[in-house]
DNA sequence: ATAGATTGGTTCAATATCGGTTCACTACAG
DNA sequence: CTGTAGTGAACCGATATTGAACCAATCTAT
């Protein structure tokens, strides 16, 4: 009795796949076979569509899952971000960052302000590379920390680790400069005026505008 | 039997060390495998688990450990996400959706572009909220997968993550109604329109504009 | 200092469950 | 009659759990 019945079954299992009855792996086929009243290969089949889809992912003896289920995996995506390029990470510092400052310029207090100029004079009397990187970082880290984002700073923070792997290490290294660390103080300094003026447009457009210069430093163009 | 035991020992443990049952040593894997009534082997499966992403370190005639709180850990910054309000996250998905959507607009094949109305069309013709929910994210997701910006798409994957976990269960419900799906279908078929045309612009205005319905949904105001 | 207890590390065989494959057989549509 | 789709069954290989034994590192009490 051809009645489509698989490609019924299909439809049928993808419904109660994104009403969320299945949290993240379905019944094995034996038993869908004996739900459905059919014989398995034909459970078979309709599993086979919804596979090629991408909807399901089948596993040899472990069972069958359903595709976005992340339930517990968050480190599943902290693996696949480690493999981030240096270029996908500066489109987003250049998406969030200049953000960032101007929530701070709005949301700061005060003290949270001193804490940044603080890094920032830091940051420019350092004498050796590592110090100045340790203050740099720092002195963007205390502009999330104003922001009053917690996610946002969070973010930042994720960044931050990414970037403290082996791949960058080089890069840095390589884009470091005596007249490289003058400019960046110079544009730090117009940054924590604007946050200073309380002035969130401007302060943006002093973060993007480092950031720019950042992102020529180190991707070279 | 592949029960897939391991993996929900893993998630109790997670979650009793996180509510600091225990300070810094956990029980013995033969107390652990007594309590939960499971074999040793399992329990040591489930910690080996926890020790990989970094929340359990393990020392041969001593104990097994939760990592000192290394607040440059991964694991540790997971953890801080968890607790994002429904606020900070609109916050950041209003900076990075609309972002994701120009980009988008220039980058994506037209096979992706493809799947993205496939998403829209099948959330229209959703009958039930759980299915109409699939979709639309569905829709969101694949806009950031042709985004062409792995890191980005990480991004939004995590928050996705964030956003399917408890606290944030309820608030869906709560904000749903027909009318703002219908709302919705309109909105995600602006978006979709500017994506086929390769309007950048536009499709940043397009998402904004729908994020700021969901913002608004979503936190009533 | 030594002995015994405790703890994680490793290995193994047995068993059960799961998806993968094949095949002979049946029913229906063109 | 032929091609297509479902049936039912058997068997394969992969994976998970069990239960047990033994090792090696560490701690504790004597």
């Amino acid at each position: 009795m051809p009645k489509l019945v698989a490609g019924d079954i299909a439809t049928a299992l993808r419904k109660r796949i994104s009403s969320g009855e299945w949290e993240d792996r379905i019944p094995p086929e034996r038993d869908l076979a004996g739900e459905f009243g059919v014989a398995r290969n034909t459970v078979r089949r309709a599993v086979g569509l919804l596979e090629e889809d991408g909807t399901l992912v089948r596993q040899v003896g472990r069972g069958t899952f359903v595709a976005a289920a992340d339930p517990n995996s968050m480190a599943a995506a902290f693996t696949r971000m480690e493999g981030t390029s240096p270029a996908d990470m500066m489109e987003i510092r250049l998406l969030l960052e200049p953000a960032a400052a101007g929530f701070a310029a709005t949301n700061a207090s005060a003290g949270e302000l001193n804490a940044v100029r603080d890094a920032y004079q830091t940051a420019c009397e350092a004498t050796d590379m590592p110090e100045f990187e340790h203050w740099d970082a720092e002195f963007h880290h205390r502009i999330f920390a104003c922001s009053r984002n917690e996610f946002l700073k969070e973010l930042h923070n994720l960044m931050r680790i990414l970037r403290n792997q082996s791949p960058w290490f080089e890069m840095k290294k390589r884009s470091f400069s005596e007249e490289r660390r003058q400019t960046y103080c110079v544009e730090h300094e117009a940054i924590l005026d604007r946050l200073l003026r309380r002035d969130p447009e401007g302060a943006r457009a002093a973060m993007l505008a480092h950031l720019q210069t950042v992102a020529k430093n180190l991707l070279g163009r």
